[in-house]
Parts: structure tokens; C-alpha cells; sequence
DNA sequence: TTCACTGATTGACAAATATCAATCGACGAG
DNA sequence: CTCGTCGATTGATATTTGTCAATCAGTGAA
């Protein structure tokens, strides 16, 4: 692949200690793609061929199951995903579309996985984010199982607020019907969540959110770190 | 800590490969203890001190919010537990109790730690177990997300009854009320369950599980090897 | 044996969530 | 500009799931 994305990647906490001939190695073996929005990258059940790296633009983690759909994950630039797959060489557990216009690194599974053998480093960054990613699914099933679409929904735009740098107005990153997915609820059952919360503060225009008291609006939704905060 | 256990816990994936003298370090470092039925043994929030391994007996992985409480995994020997905080230097996500009368070896983080630095068989071990945890949480969130309770029951019992050799009759292996919490329900609403499944040939007696016909209840379920197949 | 305790079950009811149909509103193509 | 499309919203209704209270059944202790 090209030279240019080698160091945004190189950054990377997986990529960050590596030696720098694996990494070339890797690098070499590597392609750089363009996708146009909605294109199914991979498919649920296939065989793990690629380490898939987000440059820009967006991609989508879905999974089916008997005719429904779920959102599982968003993933912007610049991180990995399906790194687990890769490793177990297993067949991928969800599917991945592009959301926007999109330039994806495609690392072939087969490398990643020799210099994972080769590399010690490398083979220790991949259990800390292995680890972050298990912790984040069980944060996500405490998130489901603990709470109702309302309460989820209350936690999820503190937590966006935060993201968006403690602004009392936010945009969302992504579209409703596929917020309301990712949350587990459909998207009717998102608009009047929204409308419940205005008692909170809380008043959306369009993807445009504004909280007026955040600290009445964490007495209803409750936050906690376990659950909420990404960096514990 | 005493040797009875090491050719047990050696043979755990986590520790087959390692330098001989590392997990006698790890060996040495370790306490054994028998707890009682139904003591917590680490509470969610509190620093990782201990790699835990459940020699016999049942541990329950559990989590608390707003005064509500959900089952998210049992664990039985021979396995490790919170695996990803130790790793990660992190607070427990999870708290733990004993169900039965239960032996385990406690491993200091801290030591885990070192022999991670030191030992690359060990941090490749670690990889895999990581990678099989996060995969096995998102199927979690799939069969969560994807199926009403019904289905996650029916399903479950099919799980079960693979587990049990196929046979078309076998023994839950938890409490109800604790199965209701780990499918996300409550005990009114499985007790209702399993009299739903009656149609599709399912009785229930006790902790007794019947399924007249494997096929009729697949119908229904729709198992999916991307949810309910552990080895994929 | 009897009693007390605990978990499972049942019925009645309430709350949460989904479904269906209709409408609204923004936006791009022609 | 106008039309057509798609996502968001709303209302009406159905389904799923939870809550509360009562009862049942098994178990172990006195």
C-alpha cells in the first residue's frame, strides 16, 4: 500500500510498539481502499480474511438473526475492528457496512496473525485491546440488562455530551433509526424516549441535542463508570 | 500454595505453554481457599487484585445498578475468571459469589502481570482466551438484542441439551430464578416461558428438562452456530 | 412430625415496548 | 420548482414483559 497512511496507523496503541520491520511487513502486505457509503464490507459468517483499519469516514457493525437487524457498533477513524476474528482465525460474528464515503487498510489475517507469532509487542498490545473490547461488550450487556430504552437513552447522551466536550449542545454522531438500534429499541420507541426526556432538559432538533441541566438529567439517568465511562 | 492443583490448572489453555518456572512462580505467588456457598468473593468497582480460578464448586458473575441485579455468567471448574481486569490493571466490572461450596486459586494480579511481560507463550495465551471471552459476550448481545425471551429460553435449552450429550432429557444447571436473570427476565416471566415452549414438545419438571422433539423445538428456536455455538 | 423458610408458580394487573398506518418534512433528481 | 424518496414522527393498538400478591411445594431444623 501507499506510504501516506503509515503513520496514523503507526500510532495506533496496537501498532505502537511493534518492530518496525513487522510493521512494514505488514504495511507492505496491506490495501488501501475506497468504499462508497453502504457497502457490506464483510458478512457474518465468513471466514476472517482481513484486519479491517477505519481511516476515514465511517463503518457500521451490524449482525442479523431470523429477519431482524441490530446495530452492535460504530466505528470512526482511526481504529481496528474484527481483531478477534482475526486472531481465533474464526468466521466473523458480525457483518460491517460503510456508513459514509469511507477509506478502509485491509491487513490480510494471515499476516497479522504471523507477525503476532513473530512479535512480542505486538502481541501484547492486541491483549490490551482485546481486553478493552471484552470490557466495553460487558459494559454493553450491564447497559441492556440493567436498564430500559429510556434509561439507556438518558446515559447514552451524557455520555455523548462528554465526547462532544461538555457542551450543553451536541450533534449525534449517527442517525436515529440506527441509534435506536444500537440502543435496542425501534425508532418510534426512540422518538418518544426523546420526548420523555424533555422533563429532564433534554430538546432535539434534527440530530441537534441540547441538555439545559445536566445535572438534572444525571438524577433521572443515573450514570455510573462501570457502565458509562469508556477509560476505567 | 499447595501442588494437588497445578496439574489441573496447568492444562488450562491460559497456562499450558508457559516457561515451567514461570507458573511455578505464578504457583507460588497463589493462595487456595474453599469458601462457603453464596460468599461474594470480588465486588465490582474494586481494584483487580486476583486472577481467579475455580477449582470445584460454581462462581456467579453478577452485576449491580440502581438496586437492580443481573446473572451475566456462571462459571464452573476448571476456568478463570476476570481475566481482562487483571490484565488491564483495572477495576472489576463484574462482582463474583460462590452458588456452591467452591475451591479457588487466587493468583495475584500483580504477578500475572509480570509473567505477561516476561513470558510470550503466556501472552499469547492470553490473546486467544481474550479473543474467545469478547466473542462469546457479543454473541451475548446478538441473543440479547436479536431474540424476545421466549427465543433465548428455547434456545438455551437447546445449548443445554448439546451440552448434555443430546440426550433429550437433562438437568438445568442453575436455579431458575438465577436461568431468569441470565436471559434477562424475571422468574414470573420464565416459569411462563417454559409453559409457552410446551407446544414445541418442552416439559419441565423441577430442574428436570424434557424436549420430545429436538426438531419441533429448532423450528421455533432457530439456533444460529454465529449465536449459540461456543466452538465457532 | 411440624414448622419455617425459600424458591417456583399462578393470576390479575400495569408498564414497557413493538407494530401498523398515516403523515410530516427535508432533500436530491429531473 | 415539483416530484418522489426516505427518515422521523405521531396516534392507535397489540404484544411482551414486569410487578404485586397469593399460594404451592420441597427441604431442613427443632
Amino acid at each position: 500500500m501507499l506510504d501516506s497512511h503509515h503513520p496514523d496507523i503507526r500510532v495506533l496503541d496496537l501498532f505502537a510498539n511493534m518492530e518496525e520491520e513487522n510493521f512494514q511487513t505488514l504495511m507492505r502486505a496491506s490495501y488501501v481502499q475506497n468504499f462508497p457509503p453502504q457497502i457490506e464490507l464483510i458478512t457474518e459468517g465468513e471466514p476472517s480474511d482481513f484486519l479491517h483499519i477505519v481511516i476515514s469516514g465511517s463503518v457500521e457493525l451490524f449482525s442479523k438473526w431470523n429477519g431482524r437487524e441490530t446495530c452492535v457498533a460504530t466505528i470512526r477513524p482511526i481504529s481496528s475492528f474484527i481483531l478477534a476474528a482475526t486472531v481465533k482465525n474464526a468466521p466473523y460474528l458480525m457483518s460491517a457496512r460503510t456508513l459514509d464515503k469511507s477509506r478502509i487498510v485491509l491487513i490480510p489475517s494471515q499476516n497479522v496473525r504471523a507477525i503476532f507469532d513473530e512479535d512480542n509487542n505486538f502481541a501484547r498490545a492486541i491483549v490490551l485491546e482485546l481486553a478493552y473490547c471484552y470490557r466495553s461488550s460487558i459494559r454493553k450487556t450491564k447497559d441492556l440488562k440493567l436498564r430500559t430504552s429510556l434509561e439507556r437513552l438518558a446515559n447514552y447522551l451524557l455520555r455523548q455530551q462528554i465526547r462532544a466536550g461538555g457542551d450543553d449542545e451536541f450533534n449525534l454522531q449517527i442517525e436515529k433509526r440506527r441509534l435506536a438500534s444500537y440502543l435496542g429499541m425501534t425508532p418510534e420507541n426512540l422518538s418518544r424516549a426523546f420526548k420523555a426526556l424533555k422533563p429532564y432538559g433534554v430538546t432535539v432538533d434534527g440530530n441537534r441535542v441540547m441538555i439545559r441541566d445536566q445535572n438534572d438529567l444525571e438524577k433521572f439517568a443515573k450514570p455510573n463508570p462501570l457502565i458509562d465511562d469508556r477509560t476505567t
